[in-house]
Formats: C-alpha cells, structure tokens, sequence
DNA sequence: AAATGATGTGAGCGATAGCTCATATTTGTC
DNA sequence: GACAAATATGAGCTATCGCTCACATCATTT
C-alpha cells in the first residue's frame, strides 16, 4: 500500500513534470471546459503518462486548486506590492493607481481568469478563489483606516467592501467581456473608475 | 426512429411534470452542485421517470438552460418594472430605487442565484447568463441618455457599463457572500451604493 | 557495477454518467 | 367502452470518467 506518495518533489525531472502538468491544465480548461477537462486529456496534452499526474496530485481538483492557487498569487503580488507603494499616498494619486495596476493583474492571463472565474465549480477546495477577495478587503481598510482623516465614509467595512467589490468587478468585465472598451478608450476607462471610486470617498 | 417529440407539453398533467422537473433541478442544483447534478438524480428528486425527463429536455444543458431563463426572467421582470417607473425620475431618486430593486430582485432566491453563477460552466447553451447583463446595459444607457442634462459623464457607454457592473456586482456581493453586511445594515448599503453611482454621474 | 530509491508508464478496473427504447398507463374523443 | 394519441416508466446500453497498480526506467550512492 502506498503510504502517500503524493506532491513531493524532489529531483529537476519532477519538477518539470509538475510544471508540465500545470500548463496543461490551464491550457485544456481554457480550450475545452472544466467538464470536458478529463484527467486523461490533461496527462496527454503534458505529454505525462496519467500514473505521473496522480504521483504527485490526489485528485482534479487539487491539480484545479493548484493553478488557481498559482494564478491568483500572481495577481494578488502585483496589487500587494502596489498597496505597499501607494500607502502614504493620498487618495487620489492611490487610487488611480490601484485601478491600474488591477487592470494589469487581469491582464496576466484572461483567458486563463475568465476560464477559472466561469468554468471552474466553486467547491470544496476550490472555494479558494475568495480568498482574494477576502485579502485584498484587509488590505483596503487598512488604508482607508489609515487615511480617515482625508475620506468621508459612514461606515468603514461597508465603504471597503464598496470600493473592493466596485474596481474588482470593473476591472473584471472590462477585461473579460468587454475587451473593446479595454482596446478603444483604456485610459477612459482608468479615469472613470477612478473617478467614481475618489468622489465616493471623498470629502464633501 | 423519434422525429422530435421533445418539448411539446399539451396536456395538464405534462405541464405539472415539467414544472416539477425545473423545481427539482433547481433544488438538485442549490444542494449538489452542477457536477453532482445528474439527470437521474433530478428525476428522481422530481418524482418522475428518467425517461419523462427526456420527453421535455433533449439533455442536461437543456434542462439547466431553462432553470437559468426561468429565474433570470423573474429578475428582469422586476428591473424592467422599475426602470419604467422611474424613467421620468431624476438622477438620485432613479439611482435609488433601482438599487433598492436590485437587492430585492437578488433575493428572489439567493441559493439558487448563487448556484448559478458559481457552478453552472459558461459553455454552449449555458452562456444566456449574460444576456441579462445586455439588456440592462441597454436599458441604463437609454435612461442616460433620456437626462443627460443632469449628468456628467465623458462617455455614455463607458458610465453605462461602470453604473450597470458597479450596482450588479454590489448587490451580488452582499447578498451572496455578505449576508451579514445586509442583515445588520441594509439601509446604509442602499444609502452607500446610491451614494457612490450618483456622485459619480452629477455635475460637479 | 550493484543496489536502492525516485520517477515514469499505461492497460485496465469499478463506478457512474447521459441517454434510449420497448412497453405500460392515462387522457380525450366518439 | 373502444380506440388513438399523449404521457409515463425504468431496465439497461454505451461511453467515459477518475483513478490504481504492477512494473519499467532513470538517477544517485556506495
């Protein structure tokens, strides 16, 4: 019987066998589906053999959580270390900056996003997308906690789930179903969200 | 060999069936998730034969697909109402009472709504999802239009798709995955989200 | 070069999915 | 009540899925 064999890699060969498996996965559930994303096909389109795949992931949906996780910790580093940048900034020049750069972190992979946002059933472990949602929530009320004195908000949890919720879910469709916008008047679109998000939160 | 004999409910008792498979899909839905939807399943929650199920619904994507228009229906209903009412309100009451809407539309049947969206995969059929998200877009745009005097904006399209992505993915947000933010203070996200679309359309 | 562990292989197992079809039952018409 | 059309039934077919395991190959250590 084995013990649990799964997920250690040790030699250079598995690594690139992991990351093969990776690439594949995102590649066969942007082309055809979560569904139709057997794990077969997925060993195949890595040019792995399927024994491979479950030496070193459990199930699909762990080989599932494991790009989601890689995808979302490439996104969540560039709007991290932006918050960091723009912390003792006021509101506005944080702001603009911040709808920029979640643009930028959208554009990293779109197909890839929008497959996982669309295709991918939120359960059991693959519930984690939220977790960034729920960080970068934290991460906002810091700020405007730290900023109170320049903001206008009633309520400091509702006005960080406003904004959080408000320049993700622009950022979001913009990149996702509405690529013209994105194409024709990007910079439009920068200065309206930005807009939208200062004259809300700021003072009279 | 059958020609087509899918779909044609005539009598009453076929209508009760069918009615009684929607029901049943959509509960099988909220509890299981899409994957663990299987048809036999659903007819079984039905309290019909399989074979029925296939009377009236060529396959699951079918099936689903009605769910989906049956509810997104009964959303649009309601915005469609209130957007005629208040056609010839200005800026602040429109914006107002349409949030307001929205959150009680939202809560025509949460679970189900949030179902929807997080586990039925956008493919095929199953894409009519954002059709709602058109409409709404088109309509906004021609009450925009209708005021333009009271409102400031560079760009009618691009203020439609902030005000339609902004209201839509608040209201989702809070009753989907903040409940506690509605139950607690309704009225002051009602007043925030308001407050967020009308300081960003008036003039100055 | 022998031995040992790490890594890779793929035929195939059990389970279950979506779906069909021959048959049974109900309803409406005369 | 006889007959046809509409509707309902469910055993079971085929396909495919996720996954295992007995074995081969490669890398490392001695």
């Amino acid at each position: 019987m084995r013990t649990r064999p799964r997920k250690i890699p040790g030699q250079k060969r598995s690594r690139v066998t992991v990351a093969a498996l990776l690439e594949a996965t995102a590649r066969v559930l942007v082309k055809d589906g979560y569904e139709a994303a057997s794990t077969n096909k997925i060993a195949n389109t890595a040019g792995v053999s399927i024994g491979s795949l479950y030496q070193y992931f459990p199930n699909k949906e762990a080989l599932v959580a494991a790009v989601i996780d890689r995808h979302t910790e490439e996104m969540m580093e560039l709007v991290r270390e932006a918050l960091v940048k723009v912390a003792q900034q006021p509101v506005e020049v944080a702001v603009r900056e911040l709808v920029s750069i979640m643009i930028d972190a959208h554009r990293v992979d779109p197909p890839l996003h929008r497959a996982l946002v669309q295709q991918v059933p939120r359960v059991g472990r693959l519930e984690s997308i939220e977790a960034i949602d729920r960080e970068a929530y934290a991460l906002v009320r810091a700020y405007l906690e730290a900023h109170c004195g320049e903001v206008n908000v009633p309520d400091l949890d509702v006005a960080s789930f406003i904004c959080v919720a408000a320049v993700e879910s622009l950022t979001h469709s913009a990149v996702i179903t509405r690529p013209d916008v994105l194409e024709d008047k990007a910079s439009v679109l920068i200065d309206e969200v930005t807009r939208l998000v200062v004259s809300y939160l700021r003072k009279t």
